[in-house]
DNA sequence: TCAATGTGTCAAGAGATGTTGAGATAATGT
DNA sequence: ACATTATCTCAACATCTCTTGACACATTGA
């Protein structure tokens, strides 16, 4: 992930109508949703999905796939993960609390390991 | 974080003077730089840097104090730590491959862990 | 073929954003 | 007090972004 392509996805999620479409369609993981399903979650006319929705595709967020009258969108995880690489290595990697932030996060949703993960989360408060 | 102060920060970010301020400023660590400085290394007016400055301490990214006739400026590591962690988590958080990919990065550059995370990595590429 | 359904396109307008250059403000040294 | 250094502020301008409403296109079923 290069610098320009990282700006293109930050400026699309930078939306609130686009950050909601993302957010719904990472929950529907693969399945995607359509257009109009997804114009109704996010509460938008249908010109104003439209617009965002190729936002977001042309920012190589979300993909689309036409399905007989519907088109079903589907988010990138792919490049979603390439992103936060990007943020976490590129740009933020020189200091490690940042990592440690996100690695603590982890801890509290898979709480499996066991392999003593706090000792990289140091001074910084990682609340929400 | 909740959803509009993670809109306001990605905002900040997806622009290339500021996006080029901020890695050079998380590269500073906690010494932070002065507005001069950060205005020569990412080749912007004192009018130019100024702007850019302030939209970034607007959002959060960074923060100021003023030492004699200079202006530091310092990366936020807490907020950026929190934006991360809502994007992995509050954002992405249903797709397991994201984080897979994020702790994969983590993996190529302080190759220190035993722990077998790629087995966390499975279909995704993570190449950047 | 015709109507219905699901989406996209277009133009117009309001508002936000980024750049520039001139100048103002603040702190310091002579 | 004055000049110097570091930074910010302001107005003007061009450009981009988002919304709206009207309409066009594509697919399907009657």
């Amino acid at each position: 992930m290069d610098e320009m392509q990282a700006i293109k996805m930050l400026g699309a999620l930078a939306q609130e109508t686009r950050l909601r479409i993302v957010r719904y369609l990472v929950g529907r993981a693969d399945e995607g949703a359509p257009a109009g399903e997804i114009g109704k979650v996010v509460d938008a006319t249908s010109s104003r999905a439209s617009f965002h929705l190729s936002a977001l595709e042309r920012a190589g967020v979300i993909t689309s796939e036409r399905r007989s009258r519907s088109i079903i969108y589907r988010a990138e995880f792919d490049r979603l993960g390439r992103l936060l690489s990007f943020l976490l290595d590129d740009c933020c990697g020189a200091h490690p609390d940042i990592r440690a932030c996100c690695l603590r996060e982890r801890c509290f949703q898979a709480p499996s390991s066991e392999s003593g993960l706090d000792e990289h989360c140091p001074s910084v408060t990682c609340g929400k």
